[in-house]
DNA sequence: CTACAAATCGAACAAAGTGTTCATTATCGA
DNA sequence: TCGATAATGAACACTTTGTTCGATTTGTAG
């Protein structure tokens, strides 16, 4: 198939195009990055680069949203009430470098975004139905938004500050603190 | 004195200017405004601008860092433990159309983190008197971090979401959610 | 091996924006 | 009215952007 073929460079370069950015974005601030320096960074044509994307944004974006679908999904993969966040702090721990290049740069708010928008999602209905019939004395999207506020919020001090403490002592204090949040909030026990 | 005069030309200036990226703010994306918009708009000239501010980002940076202080500040006028939320959700709420303008702009970034840096600061001192001699259980910046990110991130929620309940209701939510992880987790009342 | 189609290259281009300079004009206090 | 300071805006060199297009490379089907 022609398909396997074209797929298989466009995917190359692609790929080179974001390892390129993700460098640079290592080096310096994310808007001072121009098109120029990712392409010569990555070896690869000017046409080319806009034969892929529609601009730095788009390169920025359309690579990061997946991560950030990737992470929710990942979070939700076993049954968790207020999913696996432990899971969550490993492989950011694992994946720091990348992580430090997109806090650095700006691309953690676009991969932030869309791992909240997931989170809030997959939270709401397991509250919902660990709630069962009950309603909940607060309104479930003032209550998800807390919980993954707060949560992103973790994540995002403990990579600026070098992750001082392991993955497990950060799950553990977080745990501790949203889970009689909830509890009394909603009288849920889990 | 002649500082007065100047001062008072410069001040209008500058003023002229921050209107104008307001507004301009509430008509279209961040990036797309041109120093060209702003200066139209504010009807002064190109090099009068450059007098006044190295680039957009400052102009942007240098007025809404002090918003952002002078939220931290207000907030901890009173001597409230963990600080006079509700006065914080009336404020948005009476200056919404400014704050819809920052969150659709990328402003509502530069006046969180000054918040944000000034609520952790102020939480920290007020938590670590209040703990006296005792130490706690989880390190207290993780503490304030989780309590300033679910708070910001409610209150964003509820501007992003049109303010659909009142500041007091908000204020309730939150204290209610929050009170009960810092009661267990540091063993305080209050 | 050859032929072909798709992908890449890179030079050239117009357009837009940036930040600076400077001679000129407006403003306001003394 | 004078003098200092601020504002003006045209002109400038410079950078970046996104597009176009003919030449070139690459991988595969036959």
């Amino acid at each position: 198939m022609k398909n396997t073929k074209n797929d298989r460079r466009s995917q190359r370069t692609r790929q080179l195009l974001t390892t390129a950015l993700l460098e640079l974005m290592l080096e310096k601030n994310y808007d001072s990055i121009t098109v120029q320096d990712i392409i010569d960074r990555a070896n690869v044509g000017r046409s080319t680069f806009y034969a892929h994307y529609l601009d730095k944004e788009d390169l920025l974006t359309s690579q990061f949203e997946e991560v950030g679908r990737h992470l929710g999904e990942v979070a939700y993969q076993d049954g968790y009430i207020l999913f696996p966040t432990l899971k969550v702090f490993q492989h950011t721990q694992e994946n720091h470098h990348l992580y430090k290049a997109l806090v650095w740069g700006k691309g953690i708010e676009v991969i932030f975004k869309a791992f909240e928008a997931h989170l809030n999602a997959h939270l709401e209905a397991e509250l919902r139905h660990k709630l069962g019939e009950r309603s909940s004395p607060i309104p479930l999207p003032i209550v998800t938004h807390y919980i993954t506020g707060a949560f992103l919020t973790l994540l995002k001090w403990w990579l600026d500050n070098n992750m001082p403490v392991t993955p497990e002592k950060m799950d553990a204090y977080f745990r501790q603190l949203v889970t009689p949040s909830i509890q009394s909030a909603l009288n849920i026990e889990f």
